[in-house]
RNA sequence: GGCCGGUUCGUCUAUCGGUUAGGACAGCCCCCUUUCACGGGGCAAAGACGGGUUCGAUUCCCGUACCGGCUACCA
């Protein structure tokens, strides 16, 4: 094997990339980058009925978000240009009409009243869906069963047409899977597919085996529904005359939902509450908005991480990699046949470590952002790296860092008073007046020595410190919850906490 | 219905015939923590079923069951 690996990702753009999409991707990337090889991206939009407006550029998007950077697509150019199906139109019929005049394929003039009724006169209880073959065909209105004038005719009338493969009858058509090994299936069991529809435009069947064929594909990765369809791409292989050429498939193994039942899709994610798309996206027809990883605080290696590791690991116990070494690491024959069930709280885990992971300096864009989006100003990133530091380790999700860190830089709205207030008594009010004043006129500003002052203030009224930390870090933050109380403090400054430790005393005055 | 694929803790998975069947998420318990988390330690939890092959099967073969995919002029 000297030739140089290609690969490609074929969508079509009918709408938000989900899970299942990305995966695809990401496996096509690592095997190709792990050979030196090319990620090639094309554009399947032979179906202009579910085009899709903005699909397209948001699949790019998203491949950006993920870095997983395609060498060649219709957005980045490259030799095999153009990759879109629609805008290489011509050269499928071209092919069609080749396996015509060969005796592969034929005409077929069958309207979709005549369809639809083939399909009703010879349902039976035991073959409730008949297909177009090798038994049917011959009832049918095709080139195969009309007087070669009449054909002629029709041709020349231009009445609608397709052209239909005529697989075999009773041949055994076998591939090697590169996660399956042998798969094999019978001929008489693959209906005589459409490959040229009316309108023109191929069906992804006639479609992929050109492109792949033209684009030097070496390797084919799709999802495992595809797998009852690879008989019909043999076929179209073999019958083209490229079998030498052909690509080594791999099917890989399905999302599942998480309570098991079906492949998982767009509406699992909305009626249990998590992301099944990569981004968000906004269905243009109908405005319906859906949500994204990204969106929903998801760092793009974490998310790559976590597509990586559902059907496929490196045999050890390692479970977070980066890009690099899931490149060095990756190999398909350890994908798993399978289908995976996902788990949300797994894919938190995931972003959870790569949060701890990641360093202050990478995360400081990501989480400024966040704060301005929830209307936080941050101007000092000086401030923004300690309190990042300070909350990295209890954030799993990017949001959180509002949650756990938005009262570093603005006075919480609310205060839990109701907290404070059964163990409240005039000597802590004493002691918080005077915390206050000594805080005031401190002249260091450093955790350890505020935690000094507070002890011995504490001793000097007779107080535990414990039953004090409790308060102050409500005055502080709000509620019971962040960091160290001193840490706070020395972050937010001594107006601040001089400032709040009077608020919430006025607050508990008037109450 | 037919065809194809799949089946190890609740979930993701390790195991390339011989293991007390390992790890991770979630759950529960303990420790740490003058808050909440993080973290550390621990507990509980699995080979669908039935036949073979073999000295020995989770692992190989067959059957059954169950799950999934496909069965469009959609991809």
């Amino acid at each position: 094997m000297d030739k140089k690996v290609r690969v490609r990702f074929a969508p079509s753009p009918t709408g938000g990339l989900h899970l299942g999409g990305v995966r695809t991707v990401l496996f096509n990337y690592l095997f190709a980058k792990q050979h030196g090889g090319d990620f090639i991206v094309r554009i399947e939009d032979t179906d202009q009925s579910r085009f899709v407006e903005g699909a397209e550029d948001y699949i790019f998007k998203t491949l950006e978000w993920c870095g997983l950077i395609p060498d060649e697509s219709p957005q980045h150019g490259g030799p095999f240009a153009p990759y879109r199906q629609s805008e290489r139109k011509a050269s499928y019929k071209q092919y069609a009409e080749q396996l015509v005049t060969a005796g592969y394929a034929y005409y077929a003039f069958d309207t979709p009243e005549d369809l639809e009724k083939m399909r009703i006169d010879y349902k039976t209880a035991e073959n409730p869906s008949p297909q177009y073959n090798y038994v049917l065909r011959s009832k049918m209105r095709n080139s195969l069963n009309l007087p070669a004038e009449e054909v002629s005719k029709l041709l020349a009338e231009g009445r609608p047409f397709v052209i239909r493969i005529k697989t075999p009858e009773n041949e055994t058509v076998s591939f090697t899977d590169m996660i399956r090994g042998e798969v094999s299936f019978n001929t008489s069991q693959v209906d005589d597919k459409v490959l040229l529809k009316a309108d023109g435009m191929p069906t992804y069947h006639l479609a992929v085996v050109v492109d792949d064929y033209a684009m030097k594909i070496t390797h084919a990765f799709r999802g495992e529904e595809w797998l009852p369809s690879a008989p019909v791409h043999l076929l179209l292989w073999k019958y083209l005359g490229w079998e030498a050429e052909m690509p080594q498939w791999a099917h890989l193994p399905l999302i599942l939902k998480p309570e098991g039942n079906g492949k998982l899709s767009k509406r699992d994610g909305d009626r249990l509450g998590f992301p099944v798309f990569a981004m968000d996206w906004t269905d243009p027809k109908t405005g319906e908005k859906t949500i994204g990883f990204k969106e929903r605080g998801f760092l793009p290696e974490a998310f790559v991480n976590l597509l990586a590791l559902l059907g496929w690991n490196d045999g050890t116990d390692t479970e977070i990699f980066t890009i690099e070494q899931l490149i060095a690491a990756f190999s398909m024959d350890r994908v798993h046949k399978g289908g995976a069930k996902f788990d949300y709280e797994k894919a938190k885990w995931f972003n959870h470590e790569w949060i701890k992971k990641l360093s202050i300096d990478q995360l400081q864009l990501l989480v400024r952002e966040q704060f301005i989006g929830n209307g936080i100003e941050v101007n000092d990133s000086n401030k923004l790296h300690k309190v990042i530091e300070l909350v990295k380790d209890r954030c799993t999700l990017l949001n959180d860092f509002v949650q756990q860190g938005s009262f570093f830089f603005n006075s919480p709205s609310q205060f839990d008073t109701a907290s404070i207030k059964p163990k409240w008594d005039a000597v802590k009010n004493m002691f918080f007046i005077e915390l206050a004043k000594a805080y005031e006129s401190s002249i260091v500003w450093e955790s350890s020595d505020l935690e000094k002052e507070l002890k011995e203030l504490a001793a000097a009224h007779q107080l535990k410190p414990g039953e004090l930390m409790l308060p102050l870090r409500i005055m502080l933050v709000g509620g019971k919850f962040g960091p160290g109380v001193f840490d706070i403090a020395a972050v937010i400054g001594k107006e601040a906490t001089v400032e709040r430790i009077r608020t919430v005393l006025g607050l508990l005055e008037h109450q």
